[in-house]
DNA sequence: CTCCTTGATTACTCCGACATATGACAGCAA
DNA sequence: TTGCTGTCATATGTCGGAGTAATCAAGGAG
């Protein structure tokens, strides 16, 4: 996937933008785009919680935008707890308390620029409870069709390795397929963003160095386990993959 | 600090008042009205997945709002990933996996109508996966300030019990102390959420019948547990609580 | 000193128009 | 027929402006 985010947005010679055809990069929507320059700069710390962003008509036409593509970009943040509007007030930042950090643009957004070690250390954390947990379930409740499911995956990832995007895909494949034999939407849904999140450490974590070891029998152990029913060994077989993807990440964000 | 979002989610009673008239005067703003009915028709599967809504201007002109209104909802639902608009095509309610369901705003349109058992089923396992490991996290960590904001909740909990309003307050101020004490603001987003969505079924749960027993005892076993640094004993004790509220809310629904 | 009125500022809502992108269809070629 | 290509129609996207409602702040009446 490509983060086509155009950030061209502040570009120098743009101004008169005699170009008719494309004045400002097109790759999202317009909203979005602002959205996303305006939920990076808050992720960022550039407004500060309880900040207040100047007016309407200062900003849409500091950006260069209609009020209308501004006003639906802050509808975005407000929506994502990032913001909060009101007349007369103007529109402040929320504490970070009220921010809505597990959607998967907030998450996005927070990955954008430097992420936050200590923030990191929590989606690792909560990571480390909840997806052991999935792997029991998982072994509890799988049908065949999830075997198969992870059984293909498996099969990919030894085939194309981490080192290619195939494998990779395959990875987040094998994940996908546990996550959804545990019947339950909520971890489902969790498990997706926060593993998202996390793969947006991955290019941290290569370009530090190489993978240390082959993964591949750690998830295999993992597969072997669902597919015996057995929720226990499951759950510490999962352990053993999230605690390495742990380590990796954090010794990639110290050097 | 309080929620002070939007508690008011329309009971039963607000159903049938679209108010075809007038709905200048309502206490939202308008496009969250527009956002909250449309999320509502969307949970309760009034749209199915796939689904594609009328024209802009067809469905501003039938809720009798500008299309500006409608389109700030919509951006509103798009970023929660309920729909997604695109030109000319229109726009499509996106598929389950997509719903961002931990939002707080759409949890609280799932519960607005009747909840889904099998959801409900779900959020009570991620809690039962969640709060115990949050609660040894707490052990482990908490400074003495958690430990005075939770002995003062425990307190008014015993003060008042969970009969009243203000008990019920000081129990969710009891666990979101916990949750600060983990110093991990993943789990403070997720548990607040579910803490919350949960809370919509006590409603449920309370008009079922009386609280079968008494839960302070309970609780005090927590705080001791955490005030003792114990992790594991505070995280087996949290497991009876959240057992507990499991068990209770599904009696209350099987009936 | 308190309370209320007045006023100014800001977001909120609405409107009508134009631009753009995309799906659908007709036309042409193999 | 099958497949591709270009044109066109339509719904969303974007724009600027006007008027309304709500809120905070200052000033005056009690």
């Amino acid at each position: 996937m490509k983060v086509d985010t155009d950030e061209s947005q502040s570009g120098p010679a743009d101004a008169e933008a005699p170009a008719p055809r494309s004045p400002r990069g097109t790759g999202r929507r317009l909203h979005g785009a602002i959205a996303h320059k305006l939920g990076v700069a808050i992720m960022s710390g550039e407004y500060a919680p309880g900040d207040t962003l100047s007016g309407e008509v200062a900003f849409s036409e500091a950006l260069d935008v209609s009020r209308s593509a501004y006003r639906e970009a802050v509808q975005v943040l407000a929506a994502k707890g990032l913001v909060e509007s009101r007349p007369k007030a103007g529109t402040r930042v929320l504490p970070r308390s009220r921010w809505n950090l597990l959607d998967p643009d907030v998450l996005a957004w927070a990955f954008s620029g430097e992420p936050d070690r200590h923030f990191v250390r929590s989606l690792f954390e909560l990571r480390a409870v909840v997806e052991p947990a999935a792997a029991r379930f998982a072994a509890e409740r799988r049908s065949r069709d999830d075997l198969k499911a992870m059984k293909d995956a498996l099969a990919l990832m030894r085939r194309h390795t981490l080192a290619t995007d195939a494998g990779r895909a395959a990875d987040r494949d094998f994940h996908d397929a546990i996550l959804r034999a545990t019947r339950n939407d909520a971890m489902v849904v969790l498990s997706a963003s926060i593993g998202a999140a996390v793969n947006w450490t991955t290019q941290y974590k290569q370009r530090a160095r190489a993978l240390p070891r082959n993964p591949i029998p750690d998830h295999a152990k993992v597969y072997d386990a669902i597919a015996g029913g057995d929720g226990e060994a499951a759950a510490s077989a999962m352990r053993v993959l999230v605690d390495l993807a742990l380590e990796d990440t954090a010794s990639a964000m110290e050097g």
